[in-house]
DNA sequence: CAAATCTCAGCGGCACTGAAATTT
DNA sequence: CAAATTTCAGTGACGCTGAGATTT
């Protein structure tokens, strides 16, 4: 039989919600790993580039929590930027401890040939989905995110 | 400042649906693996319990296809849900290249078990959102998937 | 002193690949 | 022969923890 045939899944998971965002995001997370690997890119890249793109130089620490993204996994990542240079880090002279991470004219550029193949990969993932039930579920999710999000500070 | 705090998440993110189901995902993972650490349970057990429970014995690969888990995976889920005694594996005699699994009785009362506690869990999921909303992601979920599903065949 | 930041080392579930052995 | 099944070894992104050094 076709090793890549799919039987229906069992009841219990097809109306489990967690499921059916597992495997959503599954397909999600392979799409998008298509579409930045030929640029040698990482969701993680991609997010924090968006986030100093925004709103503009910050802390490592500022943008972990704006992408949700571990302070670990954030030094990391900005190794890889800055290696490419796409981002740079300075020390912040009013608070020695932090990082000043700014976005390079390159990385800007970068950003939006990412913004453009990302862009085609959300096509293929809710293709599926008319454009009112796409902005329905994206409504949803933020929503439903919103539940869940800590209390907000100041930077 | 408060090191649990979350700042607005950059526009880019806010509005791109994979990430919007990864962010929510992520929850549901965590939720989900608290709700199964007590009884030392992942999603791999349940998802492979429920299929075994709702279509019979069947094959290793039958299983994997109807839940969406790698053959790989199945072997190390299923060597742990045989230990526990969960499960039981016996050589098909119609075609010895096959495992038929089957669920014993204490698996099904450790599914019912499993059952109770996911739904707690996707109850805390989905807080934000009422119930006729939470039907309406259900929905927009299935039909986002089945764009994806691999052609169907015969087992 | 407590708390925040940056960094490094490491862990573990999860999705996946490749290959070997067996059988159809 | 090709194809399917089971199994094992290994990979890597990702989310996370703990600890150390520095600074506020």
């Amino acid at each position: 039989m076709d090793p890549t045939a799919c039987d229906a899944a069992p009841t219990r998971l097809r109306n489990t919600p967690s499921w059916l965002l597992s495997q959503l995001t599954a397909h999600a997370h392979r799409l998008v790993w298509d579409a930045f690997s030929a640029t040698d890119d990482r969701r993680y890249h991609y997010a924090l580039l968006a986030a100093v793109e925004e709103y503009g130089p910050a802390s490592q620490a500022a943008l972990g929590r704006r992408c949700g993204i571990d302070r670990s996994d954030v030094v990391a990542a900005l190794n890889e930027l800055a290696d490419r240079g796409l981002v740079t880090r300075s020390p912040d002279p009013a608070d020695r401890r932090r990082n000043i991470v700014s976005v390079t004219p390159g990385g800007r550029r970068h950003l939006e040939r990412l913004d453009e193949v990302l862009g085609r990969a959300q096509d293929e993932l809710l293709a599926g989905l008319s454009a009112d039930e796409r902005g329905q579920l994206v409504r949803l999710l933020q929503r439903a995110l919103e539940h869940h999000a800590p209390s907000r500070r100041e930077e």
